[in-house]
DNA sequence: TGCATGGATTGATTTACATCAAGACTACGA
DNA sequence: TCGTAGTCTTGATGTAAATCAATCCATGCA
């Protein structure tokens, strides 16, 4: 932890880009860091990493290139490590890469939960059950604020931002009252009827 | 490893449902595993393991249940580990614990470009990417055997089996010839033109 | 106060893909 | 040799989502 340095960065800096050569392990302390990747002149949002998690990890370990970029979606404070000083403690310290393994695995788990997300429900269907997982993190309150602008929420969700306004549209008779970034949740038996959550896809803990 | 089977399976068997606690790691000896999700009455293919590819690597490591379903393509042989046992190796043998490590980042960045693949790109050229893929994997003679069925194939590539077939017509002027299971290249200048290929989706072992 | 700027929304249209419904080909067994 | 079942293909149609285009905001700033 020696050589760390703990930086802050202004809001939309693109921190790496695909491609380069992992020099740092990140920790994100304050602010979000959005994910994302490009080709053949397409982009998407891949995740959005918020405190205290870390990205790039197994680029890290495996000392290789980044497959994807990454930019602050707001004045973020970040923990940079070099990935030398990493890959050193990995291997000196055993209870250090024991705890890398069950960080790595969560992530690894997190990924194949996105993946079945998109490859077996529509768009609205995805939009319902984060918003229904966005209410669970804030306090079950039915009030819920959006962790980031519409743009951002509908690359995640895998469509554009037309898409997501008319999904807002389609939810409306399910109780879903949308005002700027924040979201009012009145019928919440209806849209779980619609969004059918499924603890192996949205559950994030296990 | 005292304690792990080596056990044959015919085809088509299903070996481990998602939800299920993880009581073994699989490892496959010979023959093809697919694995799959399930939500809703929709099914997708999530990956085909060939040897010597291991399964299920991240919920044993955290004592959690399957993401995904497993079932045998063709007769295959497989290694069933319990559990108990690698999470015990894991504990005790630090370099079995940094094998783990690279065995499990390397998966991760697996899902990682699956995930770019699927969102960056249209299914044609998915298909037209994953030949390119094929041909290089069998020796880049241009001449090459599908390694499953064509409905596997599909649903794999994120696409029904109706639309894999208009896929595969659409690269017929592209210099795919396909026969049954074998498919030959003639042109591959164009059809890289189309595929756009990118190492950072494309390339597995990175 | 007025005007630029960028995000968000809405409507019209196009495109990609899924679904539905027949056929065609293949392999296999009685 | 003829079913028969499974896979693959082809065509017609339907649907989800992208794209294109216009407008409507809010916000910041001179």
């Amino acid at each position: 932890m020696q050589a760390a340095y703990l930086q802050t960065f202004p809001a939309q800096l693109t921190l790496i880009h695909e491609g380069d050569p992992a020099d740092f392990l990140y920790v994100v302390v304050e602010g979000k860091v959005e994910l994302f990747a490009n080709s053949n002149g397409r982009e998407a949002t891949m995740a959005v990493v918020r405190p205290f998690g870390t990205f790039i990890l197994a680029a890290v370990l495996k000392d290789a290139v980044y497959l994807m970029s990454a930019r602050t979606t707001e004045r973020a404070k970040l923990l940079l490590v070099p990935s030398e000083d990493i890959r050193k403690a990995f291997e000196k310290d055993d209870a250090f890469a024991r705890a890398i393994v069950v960080e790595l695995a969560s992530c690894y788990r997190g990924v194949v939960k996105d993946q079945k997300d998109i490859k077996l429900r529509t768009s609205v269907e995805r939009l319902a059950n984060r918003l229904i997982r966005y209410d669970k993190d804030q306090g079950n309150s039915g009030l819920l604020e959006l962790p980031y602008d519409k743009r951002t929420l509908a690359s995640l969700l895998g469509m554009t931002p037309e898409n997501l306004s008319r999904a807002f549209n389609t939810l409306k008779p399910y109780g879903v009252e949308v005002e700027g970034s924040k979201v009012r949740l009145t019928d919440m038996k209806s849209l779980l009827t619609l969004a059918k959550p499924n603890h192996l896809i949205d559950e994030r803990t296990t």
